[in-house]
DNA sequence: AACTATTTATAAGA
DNA sequence: TTCTTATAAATAGTT
């Protein structure tokens, strides 16, 4: 609808494109108004141009109850097919990987259906929140492991002080004749790690 | 554009607010797919019937990277207002949990808006990423301490050892006169642990 | 669901 | 950019 009839692809020229971007724009927006209006119903609309810049529209329903109850229907209707979940239960984590790779591989191509995608996106929710409770899962245990291993440090570290003292006072009894046995450079060099004092 | 020009509000009659429900939403998802590709943009458009029936339609990138892009984008005008914010981030753990506590009673009563529940579920989700982020942080920062703590220990403990060693060898050679000076069940009681297997 | 008179949107030009 | 206008496209009412 104008002066001459244009192919519907991409506009070479980037200045009208964007003259035609923002009429088009403009036109959608109305457009998706008027229906809204005239059929008692929610329309939402999300625009993102090539440069990124976002422009959204909603009429009816608020933008956000639309979205949540777009998620909601796409929810449900995973739940009907939940054949694909059940499986995914039982795979290993190197097969889940396997699947998503193959699956992201699927988008780039431009004929995927929204269903595929948002079937996609709930096996990624899916695996976050597993990869997310074993993370927690391992994390809890390497905690538990170094906690255990700095107690076991600090029994030992306590016998051989032990040990130490009681050689220590025999030691003590033979000052005079041990004198030249502990070699200066070594009692020296071999000084006490300050830390000693904080294992109280 | 047809046989006459209508008024934009309510169409009365049902059945042909039903046809024009139907013509205008394929037109207006045509309108969408040609705006995505003269201009190489992204759309999603999402329609609910007043009988509540779901329509979805997107182009360019899917629906979910779009609305993911629409929900970051709201984000971060979130963060630009960021008076909510910048309180929260004073608020006690306390104080929040109060906060959310007051609105979910407040969510039991039927008035309440879709925005209420809207604002308080970016409110919950702000809340729970600065959670998870703040226990990733403390999280590592413990383990840092356990391992930090470790190595320490070890070092004492190499410490000791070589202490009690270079004393044994002095008490090896003084044996038969320090036989009684050693307690037997001293000698039995502190054995070292086992750990020190573990050490090397 | 198809037709067509009209309105509406918009491409190109100013 | 914004306005203008010739023309294409959408669609309201009809069949």
């Amino acid at each position: 609808m104008g002066r001459r009839k244009v192919e519907i692809k991409r506009i070479e020229n980037k200045s009208s494109r964007q003259v035609t971007f923002c009429k088009r724009r403009n036109g959608l927006m109305e457009k998706a108004r008027q229906l809204s209006i005239l059929c008692e119903s929610s329309v939402a609309l999300i625009i993102i141009s090539a440069t990124g810049r976002l422009y959204s529209f909603s009429s009816g329903d608020s933008m956000a109850k639309i979205l949540s109850r777009y998620e909601l229907q796409q929810a449900a209707d995973l739940k009907t097919l939940d054949l694909e979940e059940k499986n995914l239960n039982y795979l290993s984590h190197k097969e889940l990987l396997e699947i998503i790779q193959c699956k992201i591989e699927e988008t780039k191509s431009d004929n995927v259906s929204i269903d595929c995608l948002t079937s996609l996106e709930e096996q990624l929710k899916t695996a976050l929140s597993i990869t997310r409770a074993r993370k927690a899962e391992l994390t809890m245990e390497f905690v538990n492991t170094l906690q255990e291993k700095e107690k076991l440090l600090r029994e030992e570290n306590q016998f051989l002080t032990s040990q130490l003292t009681k050689m220590g006072k025999m030691k003590k009894s033979r000052e005079t004749e041990d004198a030249r046995a502990m070699s200066p450079e070594n009692s020296s060099r071999n000084k006490p790690p300050e830390t000693l004092l904080l294992l109280k």
